[in-house]
DNA sequence: CTAAATGCTCACATCGATGTCATGGGCAAG
DNA sequence: CTTGCCCATGACATCGATGTGAGCATTTAG
């Protein structure tokens, strides 16, 4: 398939879809006039990078621990290991400081029921 | 307390707060040389600017939703009940998506440690 | 009093994913 | 062949919190 077809079923903008690829995330092949083309597991590595970037992750993070590149390494899956323990203490962190967050405004949405309630008549 | 003194207390830097401020999340007094006057109070709502900006609220939410400005209205009450209830759907579908990831990243680590397992001969 | 430290305002720079526009080529149906 | 749609590349714009630096005023320590 070709790239509108892929942002069809991803979703993702065939800008996007570029930017992807310029950054290392996505390979596709292409047809002798240069058009990009694609198959059933791009939509899967896209649905994969959708899910990390909707993360807050970066493109050079994930790009370096997709394994999306060509053959992997040794010395790249040793790499890729760092990065992911690294993202996974990111993405724990960043869920411990979204919790506190909502515990935060859960309160002051307790205090701000109580200001609506008794100053119901006032005012 | 003057700028510096609660920049050194909340982590916060000098340009930060008086972004804050401009943006209308913290108000302060001024000294006759025009030198932002702040108490402890101040350090208390710096601290929940810190929690909200950190889970990747906008200071115009949070402007919204912190009653740092004058006197509550009623109407303004009402007004933030509506953008706290807002926020808090954004928190919780972003903390889905973390943790959506980070399921991800997990079976990702795993398939990695699996390749580095086979191939630590090889290679 | 003087120098150092701190503060003020204003303005410009940054980062990263994505939108948008321009310009030009590719391909299928009439 | 031509019309219409899809694609390619490249460049510039965007948003928001913060850094940074200039130029000037104020406060504080020696």
């Amino acid at each position: 398939m070709r790239i509108g077809e892929l942002s069809a079923r991803t979703g993702a903008s065939r800008r996007s879809l570029r930017y992807y690829e310029q950054q290392g995330l996505l390979v596709s092949t292409r047809s002798p006039s240069g058009q990009r083309c694609y198959n059933d597991d791009h939509v899967q590595r896209v649905a994969l990078i959708q899910t990390f970037l909707a993360a807050g992750m970066s493109s050079m993070s994930i790009a370096q621990m997709v394994p999306c590149m060509s053959e992997p390494t040794r010395a790249k899956a040793l790499h890729a290991l760092t990065v992911m323990n690294h993202e996974r203490t990111r993405l724990t962190s960043m869920i411990d400081r979204l919790t506190a967050a909502r515990e935060a405004l859960d309160r002051l949405i307790e205090v701000n029921r109580s200001f609506l309630a008794n100053a119901t008549d006032a005012d």
